[in-house]
Parts: structure tokens; sequence; C-alpha cells
RNA sequence: GGUGGGUUGGCCGAGAGGCGAGGCAACGGACUGCAAAUCCGUGUACACGGGUUCAAAUCCCGUACCCACCUCCA
């Protein structure tokens, strides 16, 4: 079976046919940089980051763009209240996201361009509109550009909404629009209120670029008129989707074949805003769980389904997800894991729009398996499954990616080895005469040093108790 | 007003006409000196009211409630 996906254009789910046999373009709009990441923003990353992972595993050479919007009105807005340049809060922003991107595994993408960096891409798109007679410069002498809605017969054709059943924009501030519908692709600088460094040269005077033609702009410029795969929030689809398509195709461009959109997660039944304090930061959560463990929480839900959050259904996705590892340490005691195939059900439910909730089900049912099997081979072959299955979902605990762990330290594996050894041989004699006491002191004392001992067929074994 | 999505067992979360996805929790059993880990077993869930059908959580009609978007939100 083919991969297909769920295409918010045609809502329905279709087959991907890439433009070009073997390689997918896919862009992917990020954040614009206004503040701390919360768990929230990074569910499109880490779901985009399946769909990429799931691509590249199946022999697809991709390339995946994903930008981040660093000049915009809120940027502006929320650097002024803190006293401190546009600039430099978009850039100190940008460095968390990264940080909490790579903390919960997310590949970092081909490129990922910023707004300020393509004023000359986007200018020139603009231009193109102009002459075509879908843009005109504002009249009222404000610098700014819009897109005339009304020149474009399939404006709404992504959102399946008539121009004229749109609620009228309450735009505060119309300055000049043929339209109320019609959107800023620049806008021109305000001297009073704007700082001069968030304004660009351009042949309708000084200003910065509107939100949805940067992404129009990028998109173009490194996947070029036509690609594959354009993703982001549910939200986004209007008027930001919208207006890119509209954008892009009036300008001569075919755009994204497929659109993909994810659902939010939420809080109290209502989406996390970004003023809602600072308890579902990345590295909030990360005090309470490890990356990976909200990774897992994160994939074990369908991407375009609501996801309510909570931290006891996120604790309980990482009591889960350890009964993964226990089963993969259980394995790695017979030898070295390599990874292995994909099981067929498990390719069967990504190829059906990324349905990781029933890949995850798979997941679960290997590990029973190789659980249930006496044979170390067998069990060997359960647990390469389980690491290709946790590759394709970003899990993989041996990935580099999730920073040293314990055991990668030989020395001190050794070290700890040779002192719990003698402990255990005491155990074993007190065991041996049945001195059950003081058998279990010796235990209690291993585990006040945070190690446990579990006994297995072929004798204790232990394991440090890093919390899992 | 327009557009789209939702309501599933104690909890999370799939499925989209017929076989009880999976996880967490709970209970029983096996294994264990006791544990731990693991395995086996245990559930008459689909917001409500009608309808279609041999068969409906799934399709249709209606009702209720919830959510998102409608011009700079992941």
């Amino acid at each position: 079976m083919a991969l297909r996906l769920y295409d918010t254009a045609t809502r329905e789910v279709r087959d991907f046919v890439p433009l070009e046999e073997g390689k997918a373009g896919i862009y992917v709009c990020g954040l614009t940089v206004q503040s701390e990441p919360h768990v929230g923003h990074v569910r499109s990353a880490v779901n985009f980051d399946v769909l990429r992972r799931w691509l590249a595993h199946t022999g697809y050479d991709v390339t995946f763009i994903r930008n981040v919007t660093d000049i915009d009105d809120k940027i502006l807005a929320k650097a002024a209240e803190q006293g401190r340049p546009w600039f430099n809060l978009a850039y100190a922003m940008h460095g968390e996201l990264t940080r909490a991107l790579a903390s919960i595994n997310v590949l970092p993408p081909t490129y990922e361009p910023g707004a300020t960096g393509h004023v000359p891409e986007m200018l020139e798109m603009i231009e193109r509109l102009v002459e075509r007679g879908h843009a005109y410069a504002a009249e009222d002498g404000s610098g700014d550009v819009y897109f005339d809605v009304r020149s474009w017969p399939s404006y709404g054709e992504l959102t399946g909404q008539a121009v004229d059943d749109m609620e009228p924009a309450e735009d505060a501030d119309p300055r000049g629009k043929r339209d109320p519908r019609d959107f800023a692709l620049w806008k021109g600088w305000k001297k009073d209120s704007e700082p001069e460094t968030a304004a660009w040269p351009s042949p309708y005077g000084p200003g910065r670029p509107g939100w949805h033609i940067e992404c129009s702009a990028m998109a173009g410029k490194y996947l070029g008129p036509a690609f594959d795969i354009h993703g982001g929030g549910v939200d986004l689809r209007f008027p930001h989707h919208e207006n890119e398509q509209a954008q892009s195709r009036a300008a001569g461009h075919p755009f994204a074949s497929y659109w993909l959109h994810n659902a939010w997660i939420t809080t109290a039944g209502e989406k996390m805003s970004k003023s809602l304090g600072n308890s579902l930061q990345v590295p909030k959560v990360l005090e309470r769980v490890r990356g990976v463990e909200l990774r897992f929480y994160m994939v074990s839900a369908h991407y375009r389904s609501h996801v309510e959050f909570s931290f006891e259904a996120l604790d309980e996705a990482a009591v889960g997800f350890r009964r993964i590892e226990t089963f993969l340490d259980r394995a790695a005691a017979d030898g070295p894991v390599a990874v292995g195939e994909v099981p067929a059900a498990f390719a069967a439910a990504m190829d059906d729009d990324l349905g990781t909730p029933a890949a995850v089900a798979v997941l679960f049912d290997t590990v029973r398996e190789g659980n249930r099997t006496d044979d170390a081979a067998e069990r060997a072959t359960s647990a390469g499954q389980v690491r290709a299955m946790l590759g394709v979902l970003g899990l993989d605990p041996a990935d580099p990616a999730w920073g040293p762990q314990v055991a990668d330290d030989a020395a001190l594996v050794a070290a700890v080895d040779a002192l719990v050894a003698g402990l255990l041989e005491q155990r074993a004699e007190a065991r041996a005469a049945k001195d059950f006491a003081r058998a279990d002191a010796i235990r209690d004392q291993i585990k006040a040093a945070g190690i446990v001992v579990e006994d297995t067929p072929a004798g204790p074994r232990w394991s440090v108790d890093d919390g899992r």
C-alpha cells in the first residue's frame, strides 16, 4: 500500500503522488518567534517530523523547509513592552524554539528560512502581483500594498468559503483597502510608532512584509513554484494558507499539491494561548517527564485529533513508554539489538494518513510478542522491529539525540557493577540461608543508592533507577 | 451569518456497517521466599431521540452540548 494523506483542500484522504518520483518537498509554517514555545507549539513540529521520517523511511528524498517569522506586529509590540530591540527578542526566542525542538528529537529542517532574510524575494513577488493586476498600492499614501481579493475568482477555494459569505473584517484600520477582505502584502513603515530597524526599502516606500507573503516567497525559492506538501496548524488554514495559495497562484505558481493541518492541544478545553503562563512551556514540562516521553504522548494521538492536555494523561503515556524501554533493555541483555524491519501492520497504519495510534498499537503488540517468547533469537527479532518502529516515530531510546545515557559510560558501569556484585553475593548467601530479612535489607540498601535489583531466571540484574 | 471539527468504558485514545485497536488503572491467576518485571484472563463503551438495514459506535434525519476559523495564532 502506498501512502495516503488527508488533504485539507479536497477534504478527503488521497494517494500521495509526488511531483517527482522518489522526492518529496515539504513546507511547514513554523512559529512566530515572539515568546517561549509551549507544548501546543511543538506538536505541529512533532507531527510533521513524523511525516518526514516516514517519507524518508519509505525511500523518499525529502526536502523539508520550516520557516520562522522573525518580524511581525506581535514581535514589535512585545519587544517594545520589554524595552528591547525586536530583533533581539526574535533571535532569543528562535534560540528557545531550537532548543525545545531538539529536546523532543525533532530533526532540524533542510533549511529554516526567516522572513527578514527574504525581503527581496517577497518584493519581487509583490511586483509580479501588481503587474498582473492582483495587487495595488494603497491610495491613502500609507505605503501599504494589498492583495486584491476580488481580482482572484478562486479566492476561498482552500477553505471552501465564498468571499461574500465571509464576515466582513472588522479591521480597525482599513487604510485604503478596496475591499475589507483585501490583505496586506507590504506594510508601510509607521515612523512615529515603529523602529527604523523594522523597515526595509521598497518601491512603495520603506516598510516590512505582510505575514502571508513570506511563506509564498520562501516556499517558491527553496521548493520551486510547485511542491508536494504544505503543512501547519489548523488555525492557519484561514486566512494564512488561503492567502498564501491565492498569492502564489495569482503570481503564476501552482503551489502545494497537498495541504496538511494538525489539530490543537488545548488545556481546560481552551486554546493554549500564549499568555497562559509558563507551566506548559517545553522546558517546564520536561522537568516532569523526559523528552522522549513527551514526544510519545504526542505521537499516541492522531495528528488530526484534538488533544486535551493533562499531566495525568502525560504521566500515563510515560508509564506505557517505559514498558517498551523495559523490553528493549531485556532484549539488550542477550546482546546488542540491531534495528530491524518495520512490521507490515505498522507500515499499513502509517500509510493510512499517518495513523500513529494504530502504529503504536502494533508497537505494543510486538513488545508483547517479544516478552512472551523464551527464545532469545525471537526476542531479538521483535526488539529489532520495535527499534525500527520507534525510529520512524523519532522515539528510539538509543538515539544519541536524547543525550548521553548512564549506560553509555562504560567505566562507570563497570565500577558500579563491581560494587553491586559484592552486595548481590551477600544477598545470594542470605537467600540461600533463607535469611530473607537480610536479603531484603541488602536489596533496600542498594535501592537507597538509586539502583533497582530484579531477579531473573538468569540471576539478579541491576539497573539505575532514573525515574523510569 | 459562513466554514470546518467534535461528544467512545474509571482515564487516555483508535476505529467508520458485521469480528471488543492499543495503552494506563482495577480485579483474578501464573511465575517469585517476597518483590520487580513479564505472561494469561476479566469490560455487555460509543451524547440523546427517531429512521434505514438481516446487522449501526459507524449511514440518514432531528436534538443537545462543546470547540476551531472567518484577515498577522501551531
